[in-house]
DNA sequence: AAAGCACAGTTAAACGTTTTACAAAAAGCT
DNA sequence: AGCTTTTTGTAAAACGTTTAACTGTGCTTT
């Protein structure tokens, strides 16, 4: 039972076929009552547009993709689903891609979603100088990076928080409580954000006059991470305070320390980045840096907008950056001198 | 500066445009040195097959379309990401959409992605019982259901996990360890899947030779089901166990206890439902049902895939239960007589 | 009242593929 | 060699839209 096309439609309702794509199109002005015998045949014979026909005639696609390191993670699931609906509501459907951290992948996810030929991209580079494939983009369609940027570095818009600035707000927060051994636990310092956050840290406590903190890489998966901390953790003088860069790194740490019987808020302060559910159901409710997710996937969204129904194409690159705020729970201790 | 069309590729290699075709569909054999001459010029030009063309002509859509009730909760992230993978392992894009657990959200991005005309659906239906247009999709494509489905009520393929044994194996576990006091925390008894656990939980107590539990239904907003909690907790006897029957009903559970000071393992004993990892990043790490996510993803993935490729499409629908596994951490204490 | 002009609708030609029907050449059989 | 069959390639007709060009019709404007 095949679909009934756009010409029965018209048979129907008894116009063309162009009164048919008006109507539903909006392209052009239609008069009332023929709109309505034109909705009523739609509606009678189930016809919806078919979007290849659409799209092959009109070289235009209601259609942006999204590319992710991975959906796996919360903080990305988060940016996607709000991009979600900020699409829907402006007519547009998303396609999601995950780059699963890797080059090759991330390259090969392009070509695919480049083969929808969307109307622009929004993108998340798994590593931080931008590849070959992404880089190209820049002469293919509209797109717009987020968050693993070197905002200075790229030729695209870009949103991003201000990580040096949350790095320094965590760590000022610590060495204000007395604080004078911290350990960092990074993801991956090559991830512009991570070492921007790292680089904040490092102002804080060099503003509060004291020695270089140790960092440690932990990488993105949480268990290698956590064999890596504990193994450190083992090997060191314990620190005062950790600094958590990423929710990966901090659940890295937590689990860490759990095996190492330390309590967290009692033995050692905390402080973690991005702000979820489980930061705070918990007997210590964890201090973390918030990231304002929502205004990121809303500013991302109306920059790619923008660059999709604007004419000037090539008016420069445009850099936002939101702020990050620190939720103060429990996890960090007062040390009394 | 417009992109190369099939009739430039076959001009440059000297063919005809069915020969281009057929190089890249595989259809039908090529001549060897043929395919070279139209693999090189394709390369030279950066000739891409268009989607919307190929689609048009051939009515067939290299597509599957993914609905979730909220891409945010890990539990189906995950999922979406093994289908992600597997689909593309096969040659297949996917599209993802989230319902947001609304039944009309649900139907118009139900719409939405039915305007791909997609080969085949994977969907996590929002409610217990169908919506009218998921049950529409019977007659439209391929659907396999996942998770949220009362397995004998539906005309689609299922896949889903024997909830009724993993509430038994959960409660059977609490008994065993001489709990007699249980508190069940429903999210919604309307999902099927919640129900189920219910009735295996009664099923332990009743082979336990125990009073019938506590039920109490949270809801699926995590800060509404802490106050709901934390409520019948304040106005009734502390029961020495509960168990939460999702992961938010877990979070929740978590809040009320942090709030009200009580301890998990110590004070009260806890099972929880799905294995995140934040679950055992804690001191006392709790012990929980896992459900073999990427099982449920590989079976959903390869049931559609024998739908779309078989012909005899009215086959009886199928279903599949998987089974669940209690993993045992260090939330739930022996009560010694 | 003629000329000009919006306005609303129609006709028919694209858009870039795939595929059917056909042709020519090669191969297999007596 | 003459016949059928198989193989490999081509020409041209779809697929279901959108849209450029066109046709009336009624309304200003002079």
């Amino acid at each position: 039972m095949r679909k009934p096309s756009i010409r029965e439609v018209a048979k129907l309702a008894d116009v063309s076929t162009a009164t048919v794509s008006n109507v539903f199109s909006g392209k052009k002005p239609v008069n009332d009552e023929l709109k309505d015998r034109v909705r009523n045949a739609a509606a009678q014979l189930g016809y919806q547009v078919d979007r290849a026909a659409s799209q092959l005639r009109s070289q235009r696609n209601k259609v942006v993709t999204v590319l992710v390191p991975n959906i796996t993670d919360t903080f990305f699931a988060t940016i996607v689903s709000h991009l979600e609906n900020l699409a829907f509501e402006h007519g547009y459907d998303v396609i999601v891609a995950s780059s699963h951290d890797r080059d090759d992948v991330e390259a090969s996810r392009v070509k695919a979603l480049m083969s929808w030929k969307p109307a622009g991209m929004i993108a998340i580079p798994c590593s931080g100088q931008l590849s070959e494939s992404l880089l190209n983009l820049r002469h293919l369609c509209p797109t717009v990076l987020i968050d693993r940027v070197a905002v200075h570095a790229t030729p695209f818009d870009t949103v991003t928080i201000d990580n040096r600035s949350a790095g320094e707000m965590a760590c000022q927060h610590l060495t204000h409580a007395g604080h004078e051994n911290i350990l960092i636990a990074a993801s991956n310092l090559s991830f512009p954000p991570i070492r921007e956050r790292v680089e904040g840290a490092f102002l804080a406590i060099e503003k509060a006059n004291l020695a270089k903190p140790d960092v440690i890489e932990l990488g993105s998966e949480l268990e290698g991470g956590a064999i890596k901390i504990a193994d450190w953790l083992a090997n060191h003088p314990k620190p005062t305070a950790i600094f958590a860069l990423t929710n990966v790194t901090t659940l890295s740490t937590l689990t860490a320390l759990a095996e190492c019987n330390i309590k967290v808020g009692q033995d050692i302060s905390l402080v973690a980045f991005d702000d979820y559910a489980w930061m705070s159901a918990r007997s210590t409710s964890l201090t973390a840096i918030r990231q304002p997710v929502e205004e990121v996937a809303a500013s991302a969204w109306s920059k790619l907008l923008e660059r999709i129904d604007s004419d000037r194409k090539n008016i420069d690159p445009n850099a936002t950056v939101l702020d990050a705020t620190l939720i103060e729970r429990h996890s960090v201790k007062k040390i009394e001198k």
